[in-house]
RNA sequence: GGGGCAUUAGCUCAGCUGGUAGAGCAACUGACUCUUAAUCAGUGGGUCGCCGGUUCAAAUCCGUCAUGCCCCA
């Protein structure tokens, strides 16, 4: 439970709004029909102003406008406020002998934060500033908690991701990534849908847990008395879709994840995942650049990503290169391959200070040779393709290569944005690699794939060849917004409940005396 | 899971080797009819994250825990 006691400057607030329910203002108003934004009352200005030869007493025909007081300054007869609505801001200019005497005492009563609406002219102050000039100030909502400094704003992070309303409210900045965010999806949505792409969604609620690495989170249905898990990736249900004739299909939702919190995880996050029947990673491939490429113009058109201490390069084509073409370069052995003897593998591992877990095969090694040394110095989007076969259980085989599957990450300032692969359609070899994933599950690895049988049976239906893609849209979020944590592209990130700790000291007594008592009742 | 840093008024932060807790903004009272972090004078506001230890004395030293951030696995 939150604090909900009053400080002393609530309960002022608290007694200015008692004083004036017993005069007859509504301090909570209600609708109130706004005929401009902020924005759009100066553009509405400018645009009058320009029309006329006089300029020096220019005002408009009056305006009705709302928002929240940023900030006031009392001049005596005169006061000037600025307050802000979701355009931006706005100064009113506020003068006792244009409101009348009691309007003008109401308005000693008005803080920073409190919402108001306003109806008057727009003008040109002596200082050049756009502002509105009241006539009437209506209170639709007043604050008791007052808003953050208005200079600093607020900066601390757990206050800010804990109470995002705030943050939002005093912190320009964040409202726009947010806005960008809003945008970038958009963008994304209206190019898969103009390619032809059918928007869909499947369940967030599985019985088993498949199509990623990961392990999920758990819930119960109470009237089926079921178990139930968070999806942890929607690919199985999309390639249904594939086997039920859909023929391109992408789903942009949640998917739960019951890992770390880190700089770029959070439990909860948003992917896209998109298939095409009778593509392959390569179609993917395309696409991915595509529509990064299409989001990312709308905020670079030079396609120049500025991102904390780099520029990302996004003009096409963008860097293709096979993993382990990566790893030989970066130890300078050439024989290395996925089914190559394990202590060649493994000598390169401690050659490079990667450590390996004795179970580990060659190709493994391999792999987390990349992900140590290579993967962080990705910094241009970078597709790294010819993945492993045992560790891409979903992935069809590589023609000419029976030790990889055609798969591909797509890699951004060292950290993986997207990946795809060519669907595995033959479901006897589908139903040979979930029984390998059965036996890493038997061994511990409890991020191995389960046997989803439901899945065998549609493959057995038969499912067009098709490419398959996931996007991190998060991790593209935080790319084009140049935010350094995930959490700053998350409007409510995961975080720990909070208990005030003496609370937590009372509850805990409390509950340990209830017990005390019924012990020796 | 391990390590480092942080937690003081509503917000942003000072507080040195332990000695009665401070500033700015916000709020309150007053002055001021074109201000821009307005200005000027005055007032109130704190379980110093929690619990425990050392001490005559702890915001300060030590320990546990909580929460957050960063790094590592």
């Amino acid at each position: 439970m939150e604090e909900l006691k009053l400080n002393q400057t609530q309960e002022q607030r608290l007694q200015v709004i008692e004083d004036l329910r017993k005069e007859g203002i509504d301090p909570y108003g209600a609708r109130f029909d706004r005929s401009h934004s902020a924005e759009e009352v100066k553009a509405y200005f400018a645009d009058a102003e320009a029309k006329v030869e006089e300029k020096e007493h220019f005002a408009t025909a009056p305006v009705k406008i709302a928002g929240r007081i940023m900030s006031k300054r009392d001049q005596g007869k005169t006061a000037f406020i600025h307050i802000v609505d979701q355009s931006g801001k706005i100064q009113l200019y506020i003068r006792k002998d244009a409101i009348g005497d009691d309007a003008f005492a109401m308005l000693k009563r008005l803080y920073a934060g409190d919402i108001i609406g306003v109806e008057g002219p727009a003008f040109r102050t002596r200082t050049g500033e756009i502002s509105v000039r009241a006539e009437k100030i209506t209170i639709l909502s007043k604050s008791i908690t007052a808003p953050p400094e208005k200079f600093h704003g607020l900066t601390d992070v757990e206050l800010r991701y804990r109470h995002r309303y705030v943050d939002l409210m005093s912190n320009p900045e964040v409202r726009e990534t947010f806005i960008k965010r809003s945008q970038i999806v958009q963008n994304i949505r209206g190019f898969m849908t103009g390619k032809g792409f059918l928007e869909v969604e499947t369940p967030m609620m599985h019985t088993i847990a498949g199509g990623a690495a990961a392990r999920p989170f758990v819930t119960h249905h109470n009237a089926l008395d079921m178990q139930l898990f968070l999806r942890i990736a929607p690919e199985l249900y999309l390639k249904r879709l594939l086997v039920g004739g859909f023929e391109k299909v992408f789903e942009i939702n949640r998917n739960f994840r019951n890992e770390g919190i880190s700089i770029k995880h959070n439990p909860e996050f948003t992917m896209m995942e998109v298939y095409q029947a009778y593509g392959d990673m390569d179609t993917m491939m395309e696409l991915t650049e595509e529509v990064l490429c299409h989001a990312a113009e709308n905020i670079y058109p030079d396609l120049q990503v500025p991102y904390q201490d780099q520029t990302l390069n996004f003009k096409r084509p963008w860097r293709r290169v096979q993993l382990l073409d990566l790893v030989k370069e970066a130890s300078g052995c050439n024989e290395l391959a996925y089914d190559c003897p394990r202590d060649l593998a493994a000598a390169q591992a401690h050659k490079l200070h990667v450590s390996i877990e004795p179970t580990d095969s060659s190709a493994k090694i391999i792999v987390k040779i990349y992900d140590e040394k290579i993967e962080s110095t990705l910094i241009n989007p970078t597709f790294v393709y010819g993945y492993p076969k045992e560790t891409s259980p979903l992935a069809k085989g590589s023609k000419d290569d029976a030790t990889r599957v055609d798969r591909f990450e797509l890699f951004m300032y060292g950290r993986e944005m997207a990946n795809a692969f060519s669907e595995l359609n033959d479901p006897e070899e589908q139903l040979k690699r979930f029984e390998d994933q059965l036996h890493q599950r038997e061994a511990g690895d409890d991020e191995a794939h389960q046997m989803d049988s439901d899945y065998i049976n549609a493959l057995r239906y038969g499912m067009p060849p098709a490419g398959g893609l996931g996007i991190g849209i998060d991790r593209v979020v935080m790319l084009l917004t140049n935010s350094a944590s995930i959490r700053d592209v998350i409007l409510f990130p995961t975080l720990r409940r909070r208990v005030a700790g003496d609370h937590q000291d009372i509850e805990e007594q409390t509950s340990g005396e209830e017990k005390t008592q019924a012990a020796t009742e």
